[in-house]
DNA sequence: TATGAATGAGGTTTCATTCAT
DNA sequence: AATGAATGAAACCTCATTCAT
């Protein structure tokens, strides 16, 4: 294989994959808390209740430790937007939807989502980029519901897709990247709503306004 | 006073400014390269072609250093930008001027931009604080900017300041945020041009974009 | 609580309890020899026969180290003058044994006394309290002492009695705080001997000299 | 010569004595307070009011500080005793006088004589041993006096000289050796009486006695 | 003669990792 | 499979001493 498995001493894939969850759960938590630097595997061992050694079984590494945290954190970013898209088909409400639940999942998890910021150079390169790619799969969900819009016409068709994606991402991390900026000024859903329509401003078409009109926009109404 | 100030143990100012100068370079050099924590003082001192114990007559602490180094990086930033500016004077070529000098200096020191998201947590509360309003200092610089074409009547006047602001400093940051992703798609200044248009896109009034075109897109014209 | 107490990060009581007094034992050794500031932690593991960090799981500091030792030379004092008494019953007999005892404890472990005196200053506030009632407790014994043989009607019952414990006290410290001296011009049993004459002199009552002439000087005559 | 004298790298020998007599004040004070160790060269040039660099004109060492320090203080204390005796010519009275003195300037600098107890063992052999004869001609001052009474059969004539002497010396250093228990107790003035009475209880002859109550217990009247 | 900036050896302490049980 | 005591490399920082001015 590569340097990207976590290699463990332990042989029942059942019990590893317990064990990882548990580790990865209360790593995620210490680093969020601490930073990874800080954080000592003491720390997680405590958190997640088991001894020091009993980590060494199941992960080679500190950084193995952090490559998990890491690649757990964005994988449920990954899962979240979906659901919140269920059942959502008008293509610009989807787009909001989608915004909305980045956003808030983001909220939820702060800590965590700077955690990604900040540690992902600590990781080898290799691994550094397994986590790229993971987050181009969160950020391939909202490409998708851009495109989508274009396709129906609701975004001016010269879009540029490749920027105005990441700009909605951008607009997403925000939240928590300037947190200490944007706290205090309002809240999510203020943020969201205020976001949508400066970043929808750019790309809507007439016909797109329309929808948006019509829908009372609808596509920034807050979920749950 | 407070815990803001970097105590020394020379008297001489012009001394200890000449060699906080010296150490700090040397301190944004290895922290941008290896992080903050993975950097000894050895290292720093190294870099700077003194001894460790010299640093400790300048500097009280390690997360001396951090804050000197952070501190420097966003003042370099907020003296450059004014640069970029000297001369320009029709509001929309202001508007683009600031965003490409702010691009193009993230894009040349892009590590010590990262360092500054990544290690300003490693701080304690005060100078975080410090940091961060040092941040806003430049942030303002684009506000500016932003208000001065409101006024000129070439951005809608209903534009949401505060987030539009962020939008585009976050759109300069991305830069070297995302360099993984776009480092290797396109240059900086492409990658100016087309975000200019896209950013554009959602505040310019009818009068703006008139404007643009006649001063043939100059506003993303490439200065340097 | 407070800061009286030594704090470990291994939990099992008996194992703590064994490698603190390895460590003690070292320290003691080394402290004794060498001093306080002037000891190592390195050299202390040595001379325990561990690796530096395993210190560090049974204690906090260097200074705790130094509480320990402490406490282990007047407690060990404290447990062998009680020893040298047991079966003695004539209260003249028994102070003189207590003396011949207390000197012989200095005498054995002269370095060990001599780092009371020296660095019971190094400790903090708390703990250098806790070591001087420590000290008082055998200080106790010896006033024990020479109550009985007031009541007895041997010493003058209008004996300070404060003083005099602390003038029998000096006198059984001045062996080894001033062994620079003593040492060459005598062995320590003539040293008891003839300080206890002294002593004596100051306190006896008729009855007293009596006694002690027909126990055949007894009260000085070697234990062992 | 031999490791005793202190070399300086400054000729003239007038000015020589004036900064030594300005560093060993400096160096008295600083090590008094925070003990040898602890105590750092720039401490003591800051207490001096000079650079650093000018110690080590006029001393070789650090330990050269101590040295000097050390001799001071006992000297000083030698030449306190006599000018106390000044006038005084009645052996008993000039006994008293001598042990009150003694207490007196232990009291008044406290601090100075723990110093001698605690670091001359930091002296290399020779230097300790010139610091221990430096003592003994104090302690010979207060034999003198003894011898004195001996002589004019005050004290009985089987007095043990040396012993009897250091048993006064001890008493004199154990107001500061035990000052955290004799201080809240007593002033020195009633820690002399009492201890006077004990003292001289254990040597007065008959005669001794007579001419003690005669002279109105004066030996133990203060002095101012 | 006096200064004080510069040096660097060496001390204390932490913590990832191992390994016997 | 799980534990947690033990290891020791390596980090930060201090401070006696030197030396150019």
């Amino acid at each position: 294989m590569s340097t990207l498995n976590v290699k463990s001493k332990v042989e029942d894939p059942e019990r590893i994959e317990a064990r990882r969850a548990q580790l990865t759960a209360a790593a995620i938590a210490a680093f969020s808390e601490q930073g990874y630097h800080t954080t000592t595997i003491r720390d997680i061992a405590q958190r997640a209740g088991v001894s020091v050694g009993l980590i060494y079984q199941y992960v080679h590494d500190k950084e193995d430790l952090l490559y998990l945290a890491l690649l757990e954190v964005l994988e449920s970013y990954r899962r979240q937007i979906p659901q919140a898209l269920e059942g959502v088909t008008e293509p610009l409400e989807r787009f909001g939807a989608a915004v909305r639940a980045y956003c808030k999942v983001n909220d939820a998890s702060g800590q965590a989502t700077l955690l990604a910021y900040r540690e992902t150079q600590s990781l080898g390169k290799e691994r550094r980029s397994a986590i790229q790619a993971k987050e181009l799969q969160t950020n391939d969900l909202i490409k998708a519901c851009v495109r989508d819009c274009v396709e129906a016409g609701l975004f001016a068709d010269d879009v540029d897709l490749e920027l105005f994606t990441y700009q909605v991402v951008m607009f997403c991390h925000a939240w928590v990247l300037k947190a200490w900026r944007f706290r205090g000024l309002m809240g999510v859903d203020e943020y969201v709503d205020r976001g949508l329509r400066l970043l929808l401003n750019a790309v809507l078409t007439a016909r797109g306004e329309r929808q948006l009109r019509e829908s009372g926009g609808g596509a920034s109404a807050p979920r749950r």
